[in-house]
DNA sequence: GATGAATGAGGCTTCATTCAT
DNA sequence: GATGAATGAAGCCTCATTCAT
């Protein structure tokens, strides 16, 4: 039996101080929240933070990974034992699914992710390429099985699927975000942007496109 | 003659600012790139800066909507008398093309465009919107001429390509950023990520979808 | 004849930025006005301000020394011919109305004048000695007559006097710039402080003081 | 025992950075004394100001409410029992004998307090609301008493007092801080003002007045 | 004389990180 | 392990002053 270190992701606390992290960042952004905002948070002293993480940004990292853990786990258990088409459209209706029951996790994943060049630099970021492994590997069966065309490299679509996703999850956070309505029309309804129902259109953007009549291509 | 004022958009040191700006916020990153790093890049003094944009912040948004002027401007000149399909293939393939042309510009507009609160959460970005309404313009024109599938709204549609376009960006980006590899897979070969080649791809996700024998749907 | 330098204090625009000055800083104070905003006001360019003052410090001392020099004359004229307590309430009176007559100039006086360490450590202020002088020369005239008590020296009684000026030009003008009531009690009224009455309790104070039975003394 | 909070007014180091206010502020004036120049005189870091005070403004009023206190208490224990013109005259007596003992902390009541409109227009100071109050309530009473005037509405009487007191603290601050003299009358000598024994002529104006004959009144 | 764009020193303040308790 | 007071580097911005036109 390996003991885990009592500072290691194991203990109540790590997992506390990540909590309150996902919450403050997406309320007041990476760069705009203080240490020692997550730290009230998360109800421990501000060196507390030290001794689970060695630096502000291996908390944003440690944030990232277990966020995209917790997806891939759950994406993985969503299409086992399917193919195919099948498991694109099972992947892409528990993603949204799993967006849409964590907006503030979602939000960070989307709209922090990008800002430290330390991350999308320096950073290797294994768990996304996981997942973009697992989307990749589904075309590239159903492709192989002749379901899917095999003219757009696997991972190209995967990346193209993922900024599908990316930008709707982005576009309803927004949406969640501000009061609505932009400004600009100042008598139109907020349209609360249901994403999840926005799966039917990614799925049939993704399988058969905008084009309707196919013999004309 | 239109008197200009000395220190409007108009002014030679406004565009070199902001030149500077997208070289240096490219490199570093907005919050990890220092005024003065900018100032000094601009080969001006830092109070300088400050004659021309009230506010870090400020700077920021000028760059971000002198770039997208920029590219609706040109994207609407590329899809002038064009319809349908064709108009969709023209405007993706000019975006791609000008992202390629301006790589400093791609990455800033692609990674830091999400940064601050101040920008996706209370800035409403016209030009955005106008290039929003430009791509959802095209499709819903094509949708009601039977040409395009009617069952996805028209700024969803535009939405989800922009996504698609914009995650493409950012992996070239990062493939460019990078020496590439990544360090995962020691053996891989760089591999150049021809961005405009990927355009056919694009296109045909978009028109066609991924799967081959439709009637099966 | 004389030619008058063309940025001395004669010329027009001399007067002009000076009003502006006396505007501006009672507006927002010494420390807090740019010297721009002065420009702006005196409708001259910040650089002229340089042409008829050596800094704003400077431009501050002229500015005291302009208007100490208007009450200087103003109340030589109010005494002149007179003697005794009647030259001393006439002082009194008019220098009051003076202050009434112009809120702006007294609150730099009252307000800005002991701020700088400039001022009032290093700098001799002779228009200020001339006033104690004037008002000092009035009470020794008096004293010596065997109308005023002589026990106390006449430029410390001139100082008392000033400091009672002082201080209700002080209650006056911040009476002023609030919309009163101090915020304690909400249903008070603002009971405009009318200072050109006061000048009564002053005189009286003055001269006889507050005790009613002066054989009890 | 009652736990202090650690960066409380009660704390050691709080009181230690007011001091190195008072004395700094004293020597340089309030906008030309750097927080970094605080920080140095109390042996602390720039940052740690911040622990104690909210921004530069707080700590000024911080010092100011802190003298006043001190003021107003000692000055309530001076007339405690007394009544009418000895209370008078006690009231006045103290408050000279406190100017007297604590020079820089004079100084800066005197010199620095009108300055920014923080302190005058936005600031309501209760404790110099509470001093008024005192000095006010004495000469209430004895006007009640049939020993002072009644004409004099008492509030006005007090800020006459008090300017008195006030200027008299700044003539006496400004030739201490002054190697005397000026510089204007190069022979004279510089003939040490004391502020003390200067009381006897402000009981003597404030109770009696200048006027020798009254009947003459 | 007049202009106002440009300068750059310097101020206030924030905040990641450390370390004595 | 936990704390949180203390640090001090670094950032954004202001503004008095200059000088080429």
């Amino acid at each position: 039996m390996a003991a885990v270190s009592a500072t290691g992701p194991g203990s109540e606390k790590y997992q506390r101080i990540l909590d309150a992290a996902v919450d403050v960042i997406a309320e007041r952004g990476y760069f705009s929240s203080p240490v020692s905002a997550i730290a009230k948070r998360a109800g421990v002293a501000d060196g507390t933070i030290y001794l689970y993480f060695k630096s502000k940004d291996e908390l944003l990292i440690s944030l990232f990974e277990r966020r995209m853990h917790q997806l891939n786990a759950a994406l993985k258990a969503a299409i086992a034992g399917k193919h195919g088409r099948v498991a694109l459209e099972a992947f892409i209706r528990c993603y949204v699914q799993l967006l849409h029951d964590e907006p503030a996790a979602t939000e960070v994943l989307t709209i922090e992710l990008r800002q430290s060049s330390k991350f999308m630099k320096e950073y290797d970021n294994p768990e996304f390429v996981d997942f973009l492994r697992t989307l990749g590997g589904i075309i590239a069966a159903a492709q192989e099985a002749g379901e899917l065309d095999g003219s757009t490299p696997p991972h190209i679509a995967a990346r193209m699927i993922f900024g599908i996703l990316d930008e709707l999850a982005l576009a309803w956070v927004l949406a969640r975000a501000r009061p609505t309505n932009g400004g600009a029309t100042p008598g139109s309804r907020p349209k609360k942007f249901d994403i999840v129902r926005a799966a039917d259109w990614i799925v049939a953007l993704v399988t058969t496109g905008l084009v309707l009549d196919k013999e004309s291509a």
